[in-house]
RNA sequence: CGCGGAGUAGAGCAGUUGGUAGCUCGUCGGGCUCAUAACCCGGAGGUCACAGGUUCGAGUCCUGUCUCCGCAACCA
C-alpha cells in the first residue's frame, strides 16, 4: 500500500444552500473533519480543507418561487449565513466557496465536456412530465396525484407515503404539479447518462477488495449497490438553474446536482490554490478523504469515483468516514418541520460557548449508529465534564500555584511513584489520541484527551498538596510542577477538539503555541521552572437549568407551529339527509354549575339551563377546562341524546366542543348572548 | 419478502481478529476541603431486541423474527 502521504486533501459535504446549518451537520461532518484537519496541521502535515455551499437543484428554485425572489438571492442569503456559522464555530476551512461561482461553472463544464468528447456518456430519450405553467420538466418527486393502490390523494410520483408502494408518475390518478398545481403534460426529452455499469468490475476490486478498512456502514452500503448491479445514471436535467450543459443544442439543460456538486470540491481547491491544485488532485502521494453523512455514501463511494475514473487524471478517495445521523430530543432533525438547533441561534443564546457544543457533539457523535442530542445531556456534559473535570483541574493547579508560589512554576524535585504514574499517563496520551484520530475514532480520541484531566484530579487528590504544604514545601513544588505540566499538555491535546478553549488555556498558562507544540505533547518539561503564569480564570461556566428549559420550550413551540402548519381538515363523511340532521336537537344552553366528579380523572359534572329544564350533564374534559371557567358560559349542546349513567350520575345530553389540531378543546359558543334553549340549525 | 446500518445497566454510548460484559453521566455509601458544592474511592444496577444453531466457549459467527434509521425520492 501507499507510504505516508505527502499531503492531505480533506473535503466535507457541501451543505445545501436552502436553509441554515444545524447541529446535525456539525456533528456528522464538520466537527470530525475540522478535528482531523487541525490535528494534521498540528503534526505539520500539508492539508487542504475544502468546503462550500451546494447551490443548484430543484428545491432551491422552488424555494425562490415561494419567496418571490430569484434562486440566486436564495443561495446568496443562505451561503453567507452558512459560511458565517462555520467561521463562528472555528471550522477551519482553507476555502469555503460555492457552486454558483464562475470558477465552478467552468470547472464542472470542462469536466463534462472532456467526458462527453471522449464518448463516456450514453444519450437516451425518454418521456417526462412537463409543467407548462412553470415552464419546466418535473422530477418524479414533484408530481402529486392519487395512489392507484390505496387511494391516498397525495401520493408522489415515485412513491406513496401512505401505503409505501413504489410508483411511477404515469400511474398516478389525476396527476398535478407540486410546483404550480397545474396538470402536467408528457414531453420528450433527451439526457446524457453515465454508464455506471461499465465500472462495476473495477469498483468491486477497488472497494470490496482494496478498502476493507472502510467503516461497516460505508462498506456495507457499497457492497449492496455493487451486488445489485449498477444502472446508468442521468447526468443532466431540464432546468434553468445550474451549470449549463456545454454541448450544442443543449439549451435549457443543466448538469444534474449530483454530477455538479462533487466537482465543487475540485473547483474550490482551484480557487484556493490556482497554481498548485493539481498536486492535490492529481498526484498519487495525496490522500483524499471525504467527510459526509450516511445519506451521501453512494455518491462519494460509487458515483463520484466513477466520474473521477472516467476522467482519468484524478486521485480517488482513500477513505470516506461517513457518520450516521444525530437525532434531537428523540426525534429526527428536520429543516422543514423546524425541529433543529440552528447554529446561528445557538450562538445568540450561548455566546462564547462554541467549544461546549463542539465538545458535546464530538463526545456524542453518531459514529456507529444514530445518536441522540438532548439539552439535558448538553447541560450534564458541560457541568460535570467540562466544568467539573477539565476546567476544575486546571483551576486547581493554577490557584494552588498562585497561592503557594506567587504564580510561578515551581521546580520539580525527586519523583515519587505517584508522580511517575501520573507522568506515565501523560506520556501515553499522545499515541492514544493520535491512533484514534488517524483511524477516525474521534469520540474515543476525545475521551483519551479528557482522561488527562481525570488523571490530574486524581493526582491532586492522591498527593494532597494543601495538606503537605504545612509540613514539607519542597514536596509541594514537585506536585504542582507535575500538575502544571499536565495542564500544559491539556492545552495541546485539546486544540483539535476545542480550539477556543485551548487558546484560552494557553493564555492562562502564559505560553504560546510555539512552546506548546503537538510534538511536545506528553513532555514533562513544557513549562520551565520559574515561568510566570497568567492570572487564573475559569475555562468554563455552568449551564443553568433555566437556560435548558428555555431551549426545550423553544423546541416545543416550534413543534406546535409546524403541527399547525401540517394540519389538514378531515375528509367529509358520507352524505346524510336533512332528516338525519333534524333528528338531532342541538340547543344553546347555559352552564349554571360545574364541578369535578370525585375520583375521576377527566369528568366534569355540570348543571345546565336548557330553557326547557335544568339538567345534569357530564363531560370528559377536566384535563382541558377548569370547572370555574365553565360557569355562566353559553354553549352548544345535543339535548336529545339518550341519557347515560356515568360513575353514579346520569348525563342527560352532550356538550359540543371543537377539537383543535393539537388536541385542545374549545367551547362552541354563540357570538353574542342568546336566550337559553334556542335551536342550532 | 428491494438494499444497507443499528438494537448492550436509569440515560447516552464503547466493545477492533469469538476467551471473565466496559466507559461517561446519574444513583447510593464513604473520604477530602486546594477547587465553579467542583474532586477522589467504593457499591448497586445488564437473561448484550427475540428465537434457534455452530463452538470447549458467542455481545461478537450462521439462520429466522420484531423494532428504529438511512438509501432508491439530494435534508449530514
Amino acid at each position: 500500500m501507499k507510504s505516508t502521504p505527502k499531503r492531505y486533501l480533506v473535503t466535507s459535504a457541501l451543505p445545501y444552500a436552502n436553509g441554515p446549518v444545524h447541529i446535525g451537520h456539525l456533528a456528522g461532518v464538520y466537527i470530525p473533519a475540522d478535528i482531523y484537519c487541525r490535528y494534521l496541521r498540528l503534526r505539520g502535515r500539508e492539508v487542504a480543507f475544502i468546503g462550500g455551499s451546494d447551490e443548484h437543484g430543484v428545491p432551491i428554485t422552488i424555494k425562490a418561487r415561494q419567496q418571490g425572489c430569484t434562486p440566486q438571492q436564495v443561495v446568496d442569503r443562505y451561503h453567507e449565513m452558512i459560511k458565517q456559522s462555520f467561521a463562528d464555530f472555528g471550522i477551519s476551512f482553507d476555502v469555503y466557496s460555492r457552486t454558483s461561482s464562475q470558477i465552478h461553472h467552468k470547472t464542472a463544464s470542462d469536466f463534462f465536456r472532456k467526458l462527453y468528447e471522449e464518448g463516456q456518456f450514453v444519450e437516451k430519450t425518454s418521456d417526462q412530465y412537463y409543467d407548462e405553467e412553470a415552464g419546466q420538466f418535473l422530477a418524479d418527486r414533484y408530481i402529486v396525484g392519487g395512489c392507484p393502490h390505496c387511494g391516498n390523494e397525495k401520493a408522489y410520483g415515485d412513491q406513496c407515503e401512505k401505503c409505501g408502494s413504489t410508483l411511477s408518475p404515469t400511474e398516478l390518478v389525476n396527476p398535478h404539479s407540486a410546483i404550480s398545481g397545474s396538470k402536467p403534460v408528457m414531453r420528450q426529452t433527451s439526457h446524457w447518462y453515465l454508464p455506471l455499469d461499465r465500472y462495476e468490475a473495477w469498483l468491486k476490486q477497488w472497494i470490496l477488495e482494496e478498502h476493507k478498512e472502510w467503516k461497516p456502514n460505508v462498506y456495507g452500503q457499497c457492497k449492496s449497490w455493487l451486488d445489485n448491479g449498477l444502472q446508468p445514471r442521468a447526468v443532466s436535467r431540464d432546468l434553468d438553474w445550474g451549470v449549463q450543459v456545454p454541448v450544442e443544442g443543449a439549451q435549457g439543460k443543466v448538469l444534474y446536482v449530483w454530477f455538479d456538486a462533487p466537482i465543487g470540491y475540485i473547483s474550490n481547491t482551484i480557487e484556493l490554490l490556482p497554481d498548485k491544485w493539481e498536486t492535490y488532485w492529481k498526484s498519487e502521494d495525496s490522500k483524499l478523504v471525504h467527510f459526509i453523512g450516511k445519506d451521501n455514501i453512494v455518491f462519494h463511494c460509487i458515483i463520484f469515483p466513477c466520474m473521477l475514473k472516467a476522467h482519468g487524471d484524478f486521485v480517488l478517495p482513500d477513505n470516506v468516514p461517513a457518520n450516521e445521523f444525530l437525532n434531537l430530543e428523540n426525534d429526527k432533525i428536520s429543516t422543514t418541520r423546524g425541529w433543529a438547533v440552528w447554529l446561528h441561534e445557538y450562538l445568540e443564546e450561548f455566546p462564547g460557548k462554541q467549544d461546549v457544543l463542539r465538545y458535546v457533539l464530538c463526545a456524542n457523535a453518531p459514529e456507529t449508529k444514530d445518536n441522540n442530542f438532548t439539552w439535558r445531556d448538553f447541560q450534564d456534559r458541560n457541568n460535570s465534564e467540562l466544568v467539573a473535570i477539565f476546567g476544575n483541574f486546571v483551576n486547581r493547579a493554577m490557584v494552588l500555584t498562585q497561592k503557594y508560589f506567587d504564580g510561578k512554576v515551581p521546580p520539580s524535585g525527586t519523583l515519587t511513584d505517584v508522580d511517575k504514574a501520573a507522568l506515565a499517563d501523560l506520556r501515553a496520551v499522545k499515541t492514544a489520541v493520535e491512533d484514534n484520530l488517524e483511524s477516525f475514532r474521534f469520540r474515543e480520541a476525545l475521551r483519551e484527551a479528557m482522561n488527562l484531566a481525570r488523571t490530574g484530579n486524581k493526582y491532586l487528590a492522591d498527593t494532597e498538596p494543601w495538606k503537605v504544604i504545612k509540613s514539607y514545601e519542597e514536596r509541594v513544588k514537585t506536585i504542582l510542577n507535575v500538575a502544571l505540566q499536565l495542564s500544559a499538555s491539556l492545552a495541546i491535546v485539546m486544540e483539535p477538539f476545542m480550539p477556543f478553549t485551548s487558546q484560552k488555556l494557553r493564555s492562562l498558562l502564559n505560553a504560546d503555541s510555539a512552546t506548546l507544540r503537538w510534538d511536545a505533547l506528553g513532555s514533562e518539561a513544557l513549562l520551565p521552572a520559574g515561568h510566570r503564569l497568567g492570572e487564573p480564570a475559569l475555562l468554563f461556566d455552568k449551564v443553568e437549568d433555566s437556560a435548558i428549559e428555555a431551549q426545550l420550550q423553544k423546541l416545543e413551540e416550534m413543534k406546535r407551529k409546524s403541527d399547525a402548519q401540517a394540519y389538514h381538515a378531515e375528509p367529509q363523511k358520507a352524505l346524510c339527509s336533512l332528516d338525519d340532521f333534524q333528528k338531532m336537537d342541538v340547543r344553546i344552553v347555559k352552564i349554571l354549575e360545574a364541578e369535578r366528579v370525585p375520583k375521576s380523572k377527566k369528568l366534569i359534572k355540570m348543571l345546565v339551563d336548557t330553557g326547557i329544564d335544568q339538567r345534569t350533564v357530564l363531560s370528559g374534559v377536566a384535563e382541558h377546562f377548569d370547572p370555574q371557567a365553565l360557569r355562566g358560559k353559553q354553549v352548544a349542546m345535543l339535548i336529545n341524546l339518550a341519557p347515560r349513567s356515568i360513575m353514579g350520575a346520569e348525563s342527560q345530553g352532550m356538550i359540543l366542543y371543537a377539537e383543535d389540531f393539537d388536541g385542545t378543546l374549545r367551547l362552541v359558543q354563540p357570538a353574542t348572548e342568546v336566550k337559553n334553549g334556542v335551536k342550532v340549525s
